[in-house]
DNA sequence: GAGTGGTCTAGACCACACG
DNA sequence: GTGTGGTCTAGACCACTCA
C-alpha cells in the first residue's frame, strides 16, 4: 500500500546493514490528491519496528542500541528516538539509561475499583501506607475538598505494588474535619501516623465515590517512587470519597502509563493475581 | 530553592529579551550529594512556562512563536519544543500547525459510564453512528470476543462530540452471532447500517460490562476524526458487553488525552452539559 | 507569500549502569 | 572505563493556515 518499504532485512540483530526507510510521497492524480499524506519517517519507522517486535523479538530481549538502529535504518538518531518514544508510550518498549532498550511485557491490568465501595486502606487493597504529613493542598484539590485555599490537611502517601513492581503512587488528602479524633492520639511518625489516619477515616460512613482519569506527567517525587524519569506519562486517577453529605477525602493516584492498564467493573479480565503470562 | 532562575521578565509578550535558563547544578557536600539532580533545561522551562500561563495568560490567548520563545529563553528550539510538548500533554497548551500555540481551556469531563448499565446507542448517549463495515478485527479484539482469529465481525464507527468538539472515536465490534436477525434485513449502507446493528444489539439482554483504560497513540484514521496528528496521545477505553454468558460486543474508544478527563461514578462533578466555563 | 508548527539532520556532551 | 540512553544545539526544509 505505502510506497516502497524495504523490510526484508528487518532488524538483523547482529549484522551491519542498511535499510533506508522511504517515506511515502504524495501522489497526485489529476487535481485530486490521493495518498497525499507524506507520512513522517518516524511514523513509518515505528510501524516497521512494531512489526519486528511482534515477529522477531521475545519479551525482555534487548534491542540494538540507538546509534546502531539509526544507522541501520539510515536516519538520524533523533528521528529513531521519536519512533522509540512512541513505542514506549504504547507500552511496547522499555528504555533504561545506561542499560538499553528492551521489549516490554504486556501491560499489567490493575483494578481501580475497591470491590464494594470502600474506604482506602481497608483490608488488603494492595496499597502500602508510607508516610503522612500535614500541608496545604494544591488549589485543584482544595476545590474538590471544599476547604479554604490555605487550610492544611493530612496527606497520606501510599505506594501500590503489583507483581513486585511499583505501579502507582498516591497522595490521599484528608481534612482534619474527617478525622476529628486524631489529634487526641499522640501523633506517631511516618507510616504509623499514616495508618492512624486511615483507621480514623474508616470510622465514617462512606456514602459514595467519584472517580476521574486523565493523562498527566510524573512530578519529581512520583517519578522517583515509580522508578521513572520526571515527566514520564502517568494516568492520574482522582477519587473523591463522600461522607455525611460532604467530601471526606480526595485521593490523587498516579499510575505508570507505560506498564498499567486500569480496569473497572466486577469481573476483571486478566490478573486478580492470576499469572497473566504471555511470554513468547 | 533551585539555583538562579531568572524569572523577572517572564514572557513579556512583545519585547525582545533574554532570560537564560540556568539548570540547577549538582552540589556535593563532602562525599554525600545533595541536590544532585541536574534538572534538564526543558523541565525547568516547562515549570517557568506553566507559572507564566497561570499568571500572565488567559485561556485562548496566543503565545509567542517557538522561535521567539526559544531565543527569549536562550535555548534551542528543540529544547523549547520539549517543554511545550509536556505542557500540551498535560492539557495546558494547544498547538496547531500554521496557526500557533494557544492556552488550552481546562479539560472537559466526559462521562464514561452509561447511567444504568446499558447497550451502546441507547437513547441520547452523545455518540453519533457514522459508518459500518465488516472486517476481521485485530488479534487483541478477537481474543476478547472469543471469535476465531479470522472471523469477520461488524464494525460500527461512532464519534462522540462534546461542547461542539469531537472528543472520542469508537470502533464497536459486533460478531454476527450477536445480531442474528441482521442478515435478513436488506443491508442499507453507512450510517443506516450502523444504526441497524445497534438496534439489533439492543434486543439482547445485557448482563454486564467490563471496562479498561490505558494510554495509546492515535492511529491515522482516529487522528483524522479527532482533528489531531497521528500519534497523538489518547486514552483507550475498552468495553466488553456481556450477554447470555458470552461477550456480545467489544467497544474500543479512543479519547483525546489532551482535552478529556474521563469521569466515572454516579454524580459527576463538572459538566453534564453544565457550562463549565472557567475563562479568565 | 508570510508566518506558524512539524520533521529531520549531524553532531556534541552528560548521567547512569555495569563489569 | 565502556557503552547505554538522555539532553542539547544550530541549523535546514516541509506542510499548513490565513490574509
Amino acid at each position: 500500500m505505502v510506497a516502497g518499504i524495504v523490510q526484508e532485512p528487518l532488524i538483523n540483530k547482529g549484522a551491519e546493514q542498511r535499510a533506508p526507510v522511504q517515506r511515502s510521497r504524495r501522489i497526485r492524480v489529476g487535481t485530486t490528491q490521493l495518498e497525499s499524506v507524506p507520512e513522517p519517517k518516524y511514523w513509518h519507522l515505528k510501524t516497521v519496528l512494531a512489526e519486528a517486535l511482534d515477529t522477531d523479538f521475545a519479551v525482555g530481549e534487548i534491542l540494538p542500541n540507538e546509534r546502531d538502529l539509526a544507522a541501520r535504518f539510515g536516519v538520524a538518531r533523533a528521528t529513531l528516538r521519536q519512533a522509540l518514544e512512541q513505542l514506549e508510550l504504547e507500552g511496547r518498549l522499555q528504555r533504561r539509561r545506561g542499560v538499553g532498550t528492551t521489549v516490554a511485557p504486556p501491560r499489567v491490568g490493575v483494578d481501580v475499583t475497591t470491590s464494594r465501595q470502600d474506604w482506602p486502606g481497608t483490608g488488603n487493597d494492595a496499597w502500602q501506607a508510607a508516610e503522612c504529613t500535614v500541608a496545604v493542598p494544591s488549589a485543584a484539590v482544595a476545590r474538590l475538598l471544599d476547604t479554604e485555599t490555605d487550610e492544611e490537611v493530612h496527606m497520606v502517601r501510599r505506594l501500590r505494588v503489583s507483581h513486585g513492581r511499583p505501579v502507582a503512587a498516591e497522595l490521599l488528602h484528608v481534612p482534619s474535619a474527617s478525622v476529628p479524633e486524631l489529634p487526641a492520639i499522640e501523633a506517631p511518625s511516618g507510616p504509623a501516623l499514616a495508618r492512624s489516619v486511615l483507621r480514623e477515616l474508616q470510622r465514617l460512613d462512606l456514602e459514595g465515590q467519584d472517580r476521574a482519569v486523565e493523562l498527566g506527567s510524573a512530578g519529581t517525587v512520583d517519578a522517583r517512587e515509580l522508578d521513572r524519569l520526571p515527566g514520564a506519562p502517568v494516568l492520574v486517577v482522582t477519587t473523591r470519597y463522600f461522607s455525611e453529605g460532604r467530601t471526606a477525602a480526595v485521593s490523587v493516584a498516579t499510575y505508570r502509563a507505560d506498564t498499567c492498564r486500569l480496569t473497572f467493573g466486577g469481573d476483571v479480565e486478566i490478573n486478580h493475581h492470576g499469572q497473566q503470562r504471555r511470554a513468547s
